[in-house]
RNA sequence: GGGCGAUUAGCUCAGUCGGUUAGAGCGCAUCUCUGAUAAGGAUGAGGUCCCUGGUUCGAAUCCAGGAUCGCCCA
């Protein structure tokens, strides 16, 4: 462990942040505090985190730091409650992401190529592949402070992991929840797998398809033709049918001499004004019609049939179907006994069926299919039509909607379950659950989980070739077993080894062999609560572990992670997998647009972090905006925020800076008790209490931008209210005095009690910034404390808490921002001292401030204050009802109340809320009586006497300047231009000087009158006056001070 | 086409349960304080709380419709 320093260190500037997080980074290392941060825990209650695994096949981005930092923040506090908090990293390995990698690393493209080269080669290669970045990954990890045990990570594509995911796909076939059918699904033609509909959401871009309207004839009626409208000219090989709506009519149009048959309510969209409409029929007279199919190519029954889900929103009115192309064509083709041909091949490209396009990806098809068309006369009309289309998320290629077979998980059997579950869940923000991912659930559609690919989880299915029957195995032991081998057989379960293992089929004796799918990588996500541990094998209780305290991603997971953990928890445990979610917006650049690498606007996170630093980006990313609104990332911002941060640094500094004087202050007891201390401490104390409150709660509400803003609410009071009115009391206990002695000690440990609290507050928001202060303010000084902050409790409301008094301090600081407005107003200066400050404000906000009369006396340098309560005297009084009270009381008849309390005599009624007593109104003839909560009185000034106004307070200042208080406004002029001429010099805050002062008329009047105070104010052992500063001594200056000449000279004591 | 969000000062964003005078930071202008300060403070300029309608004694806030942007889906 480090050797620890005791007494007070010199406070790292600001601007060495950076170096000092680095070495705070090498401390925690070496004296393994997140380890020790964890077992100091153990036996504690569990507080669950899971690591939604990224794939390291990436570079890490902004978004990512936003991510793990709430990853971080919520389990950092939690294990300050004193919970045990393991945090286990991860890795997704699996996936198409890791194969496009590699296929662009080998040049070659596509499934026949990647066969080519061999999967035993390619698999290895996406092995080395998925960890390519994972010491970027992990360096970033550390560095942004993200505690999180990378050593112990899991990762998707470990045996052990793998096994348990086995075991999880058994369970569901052994229960029936697995099955294959030949669907309609989303397709890759590049990649060449089924795409699930989570994958599908993340593709969507707009794309320009033709829109093209198609003469099909009808033999039987000679010039007359179905109109018939599609935006995938290169399904009309493929027709079947044409569907239309039973419950719509059909017009027969004349047009040009021939007749188009659409639907009557699209007659004017596709015609325009004018067409000659010479028949209508209703839609059942078209049903069972024979048609000439566009293309001859294919055989098929090319009737036309009936169909709920056409509308008459576009097109004709007239559905091309081609039940391989489309879910809704499956259906209806299925239910009318249309075929389902599919011309296309799993690269999407036309086979030799139809010989014009033969070898062209399906999409690419359309021009020459419409010229075709337009050759042959059938080709009516055709438009662009721009619509959201999906494309395969990760190679970008259009998806062709294709009827193959796929395995399924029944996830629609637990949707109502799963329904139930999510109700329960704490989804920050809240509008989720019902929203954006209760709304998913709801339309929850079995799960497609099979991909004809290489790098995944192999399905743990074996079919018989010999009667196709098929059975999942859910261990490793099993299928060493049922091959042949023995039991602990070293096994390699990814493809192609695993594929070689033959076994006997349990019913005919046959050869079974694996099915060649591999799983949606989804799924693997989805396992890890229980396969990161390798339950059933390595542990048989999920105690602990299941569900989450707490997961978080950003928003375009709701289909993603959080689905597949739902999913996977409901089927296999009938649980919910995690209690709280945080769910987060996207990082938009300064311009608004999403960032991403085809735009290059993609910010680095080292740039930020090697420019601003860790902690004041975490802080940024904690406190700046909602985190889950999509919000704009610049480094200004980052700046921005940072001000609390460097407010709090300064009164950390300042504290530091006069603790470790000569005859300072150290903690460690022989304070003042509290409520002996000044009412300035206690006020700051009775804040300090409010604080640990507020950020303890909003914490628990997963809220930190309040829990933030609290923070820095109370820096601000802190530094500009306490240290500010404090100042002098830290030079005090020098001079031997013991009540000035006493009071310093109390300034100080009242002061050193809020930034220690602070430190603690502050750990899980910026762990850098926090442990530096708590190792300076605490650990330096006391060998029984924890060596850093991350092993401290969280800090208990230390019940100093005094509403009173803020109340009071409320009213001093109105007042004294009152009387500083004023003094600007009549241009006379803070240092010249006044007699007199008229307060004027209600009896009771005079009682308020009564005690505190000292601090404005202070604040506003003047000799006395005198207050003025009885309203008609200085200021005017006008008298509102409250709404907020009165509202609900009265309803309709407010206007009546608000115009009867008008009438009142205001300065009365001011005397009688003040007094605690009702006032009674006449409302609508009724006698009502207004307590006084039910009024509000606010004062003003009366004209030309007081300055400042607010609040139900106003100040006046007496500005008539005295010769006295002339000369001693002129001393604190000279003092401050000798303490300017001190910083100037370089002189150390306590070092003591031999002081040399010339002026002339009032100046040396000034330094004749007030020769004591201005000795001791700038800690001069000696002050010497003459004619003009003489040469020589360490600094010397000269001014003029209001039109009178002043000369300094300075020299060390 | 549907769903979910967003729209508040020049910029980035808060705004609790509907309560009458809508806030912060930055930027700008003027002034000021300071032996803790990469600082602080005061004042000012700057607002159609996207639009329209409704509910209500009262709407930035609730409801309906619309506009624009984004996300998710078909």
């Amino acid at each position: 462990m480090s050797p620890r320093h005791t007494g007070w260190t010199p406070i790292t500037p600001a601007s060495e942040w950076i170096p000092m997080e680095e070495h705070i980074l090498r401390r925690w290392r070496e004296d393994r505090v997140f380890p020790r941060s964890i077992e100091q825990r153990e036996g504690a209650p569990p507080y669950v985190f899971y690591e939604g695994p990224p794939t390291a096949n990436g570079r890490p981005g902004v978004h990512h730091v936003l991510s793990r930092v709430f990853k971080d923040i919520f389990p950092r506090f939690w294990a300050m409650r004193g919970r045990y908090v393991d945090r286990r990293g991860g890795w997704d390995c699996h996936g198409l992401p890791v194969e496009l990698e590699v296929e662009k690393q080998l040049g070659i493209s596509g499934k026949p190529e990647i066969e080519a080269f061999g999967i035993a080669e390619f698999n290895a290669r996406c092995r080395e592949s998925v960890l390519t970045y994972l010491e970027e990954w992990e360096r970033l990890t550390e560095r942004i402070a993200f505690w999180v045990d990378t050593d112990r990570a899991y990762k998707t594509m470990d045996t052990s992991f793998i096994e348990s995911v086995w075991w999880a796909l058994a369970e569901l076939w052994r229960r029936g929840l697995v099955f294959e059918s030949d669907k309609v699904v989303p397709y890759c033609g590049r990649c060449g797998t089924a795409l699930s509909s989570h994958e599908v959401a993340q593709g969507y871009e707009d794309l320009d398809d033709p829109s093209v309207y198609v003469r099909f004839a009808l033999p039987d009626e000679p010039g007359t033709s179905l109109l018939v409208w599609t935006t995938t000219p290169w399904t009309l090989p493929s027709n079947q049918g044409v569907a239309v709506n039973p419950d719509v009519g059909y017009a027969v149009v004349e047009d040009g001499g021939e007749r188009l048959i659409v639907a009557a309510p699209l007659v004017e969209r596709v015609f325009g004004e004018g067409a000659r409409v010479v028949e209508t029929r209703a839609a059942s007279a078209l049903v069972g019609a024979r048609y000439t199919p566009p293309f001859g190519f294919i055989p098929g029954r090319h009737v036309v049939i009936p169909a709920g889900f056409v509308t008459t929103e576009d097109g004709t009115g007239l559905v091309h179907i081609a039940p391989a192309f489309g879910e809704d064509d499956m259906l209806a083709g299925r239910e009318h006994g249309l075929d389902a041909p599919n011309p296309v091949d799993r690269q999407g490209r036309f086979t030799s069926a139809v010989p014009p396009v033969e070898g062209v990806f399906a999409k690419d098809a359309d021009p020459a299919l419409i010229d075709d068309l337009r050759a042959r006369g059938l080709l009516y009309r055709i438009q662009t039509y721009t619509h959201s289309y999906p494309h395969c998320w990760r190679c970008g290629t259009p998806l062709l909607y294709y009827a193959k077979p796929s395995w399924y998980v029944r996830t629609t059997a637990v949707r109502d379950r799963m329904l139930e579950l999510n109700s329960r869940i704490g989804w920050h923000p809240a509008r989720v659950r019902d929203g954006r991912f209760g709304k998913w659930l709801e339309g929850n559609v079995d799960w497609a989980i099979s991909r004809e690919r290489y790098w995944g989880t192999p399905l743990p299915l074996w079919r018989c070739a010999g009667c196709d029957h098929v059975e999942a195995l859910g261990s490793f032991a099993e299928l060493n077993r049922r091959a042949g081998r023995p039991d602990d057989a070293e096994l390699d379960p990814h493809r192609p080894y695993v594929d070689d293992l033959v076994i006997a089929c349990e019913k005919c004796g046959g050869e079974s062999r694996r099915v060649p799918e591999v799983l949606d990588v989804w799924f693997d996500s989805g396992a890890m609560p229980f396969a990161q541990d390798h339950y059933p094998f390595a542990v048989d209780s999920l105690e602990g572990r299941l569900p989450a305290d707490f997961i978080c991603e950003a928003i375009d997971q709701t289909r993603g992670w959080f689905y597949s953990l739902l999913a996977e928890a409901t089927l296999l445990f009938d649980t919910s997998s995690y209690d709280n979610v945080v769910c987060l917006g996207l990082i938009l650049d300064a311009e608004g647009q999403k960032m991403s690498k085809s735009r290059g606007n993609v910010v680095a996170p080292w740039t930020v972090i090697d420019a601003e630093g860790a902690d004041p980006f975490r802080w940024y990313l904690l406190t700046a905006q909602s985190p889950w609104e999509s919000s704009r990332f610049s480094l200004e911002a980052i700046n921005e925020s940072k001000r609390a941060l460097l407010t709090m640094w300064n009164t950390l500094a300042f504290l530091v800076t006069y603790a470790s004087l000569p005859d300072g202050w150290t903690p460690g007891g022989g304070d003042p008790a509290v409520a002996d201390r000044r009412p300035v401490d206690r006020w700051i104390l009775s804040r300090l209490d409010a604080l640990v409150g507020e950020v303890t709660r909003r914490l628990e509400d997963y809220d930190t931008l309040t829990a933030g803003r609290a923070i820095e609410a109370f820096v601000d009071d802190l530094s500009n209210w306490y240290v500010r009115v404090s100042r002098a009391r830290f030079w005090g206990g020098r001079h031997g005095d013991s009540s000035e002695d006493a009071d310093a000690r109390a300034a100080f440990a009242t002061l050193h009690e809020c930034l220690a609290t602070l430190s603690r507050l502050l750990a899980p928001f910026c762990p850098f910034l926090a442990d530096e202060m708590y190792r300076v303010l605490v650990a330096a000084h006391d060998p029984d404390a924890p060596d850093s902050v991350h092993l401290t409790d969280w800090p208990a409301t230390p019940g100093h808490a005094d509403s009173a008094l803020e109340a009071s301090m409320g009213a001093v600081r109105t007042a004294v921002g009152l009387g500083r407005y004023a003094r600007a107003e009549s241009k006379l200066k803070v240092r010249q001292p006044l007699a007199e400050a008229v307060v004027a404000c209600p009896p009771a906000v005079a009682r308020d401030i009564a005690p505190l009369v000292a601090l404005v006396e202070d604040e506003l340098n003047v000799r006395a204050v005198r207050f003025v309560t009885d309203p008609g005297e200085l200021v005017d009084v006008t008298v509102k009802p409250n709404y907020r009270t009165l509202g609900p009381r009265f309803g309709k008849s407010m206007p009546a109340v608000a115009q009867a309390v008008a009438a009142l005599d205001a300065a009365a009624v001011a005397r009688a809320v003040d007094a605690g007593e009702a006032v009674r109104v006449v409302v609508d003839a009724v006698d009502e009586a207004l307590a006084p909560e039910d009024l509000l009185v606010t004062a003003s000034s009366t004209e030309g006497y007081a300055v400042g106004q607010d609040a139900g307070i106003a100040v006046g200042l007496s500005t008539e300047i005295t010769p006295a208080l002339r000369l001693e406004g002129l001393a604190r002029e000279i003092v401050h231009a000798v303490q300017n001429a001190r910083r100037d010099a370089g002189l150390r805050v306590e070092e003591r000087i031999l002081l040399h002062l010339d002026g002339s008329g009032l100046v040396r009047e000034a330094i004749d009158t007030h020769r004591a105070s201005i000795a001791a104010e700038t800690l001069a052992t000696d002050l010497s006056v003459s004619h003009g500063a003489p040469f020589g001594g360490i600094h010397r200056d000269e001014m003029v001070l209001d039109g009178e000449p002043l000369a300094i000279r300075i020299d060390r004591s």
